[in-house]
DNA sequence: CTTAAGCGGAGAGATTTTCTCCGCCTGTCA
DNA sequence: TGACAGGCGGAGAAAATCTCTCCGCTTAAG
């Protein structure tokens, strides 16, 4: 392959990532062209349609996961310190985020099932590791984790995105909730006093820790609940 | 106003809000009118415009905002519970990641900065007095505190919005958040090791507490930022 | 029972999005 | 250095989507 044409798809990737992100699966893979700044036949030619796009970039960010996961736990010795690491890490790439909008959009064959599994279970040796070590509290999922990790490192609505400028107030915010993961942290009775107004009965079972499956098993339809998406 | 009038109304209101908070403020109307279940017609002859809906919108929940703020606050002598009710009625009304989003579109008029101040008024003495309390750290801002009700009550992107069925989830991850506020709650020095990839440099400025000016400015402009959105 | 306000939906027109084709440009190898 | 295969950007046709109006039937209110 030559070099230009490398550099191209790896410009149209990392605009994909982000493009993906902040508008969601279905948008305009225009949208994905101009921010690359590459013309749409560059595009279309290397990836022949929307499924190839976001295939071939669900396939890199689980990859690059796994990595990250690995590289954290080889340069902290302390547990914690290595989740933590790994965590920011994941935000700066922002990964975890893209992976959650993506895979519904995919129908999960084989591959896409082995370079899951390879970083799940790098990340829930990390978890396990900071849990035994006493320094993460024992009632926390990797669904739990994974989804904070979504919910913090996403870009925020809007012109507010400007404010994560730098990706330093990310990491700032990614602290704070990760500080609320400590052992010391209080933890509140669920007290579901919620309020009159939303339904209170409890959809997801709101007690345990969310492990991983119950993400996976919710990703796995499309667009599956609601009144019509 | 005849009954039925009102009534769908509420309905469109309600379907709006959702669905801006899930496909940003461009969403198209067709899909409030979808979910809403009501016809083109009726929306439209109620709101002539998206800019009347959406202004009606965000009126609206500025308004409810300050209530409950009000109303956490006589309800829970405790600050740190007052504070901590109020970020849980916000969530379930699905108000605070709203009006973020909401707000940018909009020409704030004087109406609309009034509405405004009230309801950070009424915020800001909550978290003032719990932290004089001494019931929450002090090097968070209200800016801290909007954006992590962001963060966290936003929907989940794509079908994991699933695992949010009745809110359960998203009450768990606040109070998750919401430890991490706690004056035990451990405190990270950030470090600034990020790793290679994202820009080392901070934008804005990551050490103190995030005020609310500081969120206003940034949802004050448009599309101002990035190359070409 | 009367009546006017309200409602849902069909659909015209405008806009956006997808994807192809083609002439020019540029790495690569001899 | 020169030749050329492969790559590139963009114009633009075809399809899809979105906005908003008009109209005949339904229903709340008096």
């Amino acid at each position: 392959m030559r070099a230009d044409a490398e550099r191209s798809r790896r410009r149209i990737l990392e605009a994909a990532c982000e493009v993906f992100l902040e508008r969601g699966p279905d948008a305009p893979l225009d949208a994905v062209v101009r921010r690359a700044g590459v013309g749409p036949g560059t595009l279309y030619r290397r990836f022949p349609d929307r499924e190839a796009l976001v295939r071939a970039l669900v396939t890199d960010l689980l990859t690059r996961l796994a990595e990250a996961a690995d590289r954290a736990r080889e340069a902290e010795a302390d547990p914690y310190r290595a989740l933590r690491r790994f965590v920011h890490a994941a935000a700066d790439l922002r990964m975890g985020a893209a992976i959650v909008v993506l895979l519904e959009r995919l129908v999960v064959d084989e591959e896409l099932v082995a370079a899951r599994t390879g970083a799940v279970a790098a990340v829930e040796e990390l978890l396990r590791a900071a849990q035994e070590a006493g320094q993460l509290r024992t009632d926390i999922g990797m669904g739990d984790l994974v989804l904070l990790c979504v919910r913090v490192s996403r870009p925020l609505p809007g012109g507010l995105a400007v404010l994560d400028a730098g990706g330093a107030l990310v990491h700032r915010h990614l602290d704070l909730a990760l500080a609320g993961l400590r052992p010391g942290a209080a933890v509140e009775e669920s007290a579901e006093e919620s309020g009159g107004k939303a339904g209170a009965e409890a959809g997801a079972e709101a007690g345990g820790p969310l492990t991983f499956d119950q993400v996976i098993a919710a990703a796995g339809r499309p667009g599956e609940p609601g009144p019509a998406e």
